[in-house]
DNA sequence: TTGACATACCTAGTAGCGCAAGGTATGTTC
DNA sequence: GAACATACCTTGCGCTACTAGGTATGTCAA
């Protein structure tokens, strides 16, 4: 059945991905404790909400992967395609509406 | 298996209707158009969406439902209880800082 | 008068997201 | 050689929010 609402609340994962993605390249496991430090803890996404979450950008086209030797370990990692950058600005776009609006209630907007 | 984050987006829709009757008792129906009108259709919340919510939350003793004929027609009007003042503060408190936490992504914290 | 639309309640069934849990392998420290 | 950090990955499940439908009354126009 064709979602039609942004179904509403969902895509933060891929948002701040894409977000941080956005400033330079990173990999998986570099991302997950990124988003741990830049929100103070408030958000702690485990490596297995991560990964699949860049594969799936990654095979949508949004991600470009790019393999590379560090100390013996191979990391992965990942920037933003054209596509990936669209993809941020509509998500979050979307966000600032729906967090928007979300503000407005909690702010005792008028019924 | 004991969910310990915040799972951790979720309980938006119980927390926009917490919020508003905490203001003044509302029906079902009212509460859907309400959310449409103060998110300025931003979030379109459908009635398969609020009245199980509300019957959750009644159940958990969040709400007070009160009959109450108008019209002809019935209305169920529901108020916060003391339990259900709780929950808000607690959910209003676990928003902010997850939407803090997302801010400090979108604003370009340094990772 | 019947058809369409708004009001007002409700439930069943499902998609899919985010999660916990686990698995592999290398490097490091004690 | 055990424990821990790094670094990748997948399976399987719970749960939320959603779509889609169903019931019933009132109103208004054609």
């Amino acid at each position: 059945m064709a979602r039609s609402n942004p179904p509403f609340m969902s895509g933060v994962p891929e948002l701040l991905l894409l977000r941080l993605l956005a400033q330079r390249e990173m990999y998986g496991y570099e991302l997950v404790k990124a988003i741990r430090q830049v929100t103070d803890e408030a958000i702690r996404l485990g490596e297995g909400v991560i990964y699949p979450v860049l594969h799936g950008l990654e095979r949508d086209g949004a991600l470009e992967a790019r393999r590379k030797p560090v100390d013996g370990r191979t990391r992965v990692y990942y920037s933003l395609t054209h596509k990936g950058s669209q993809r941020l600005d509509r998500l979050q776009d979307e966000w600032q509406r729906v967090q928007g609006g979300i503000s407005a209630v909690l702010e005792g907007g008028r019924a």
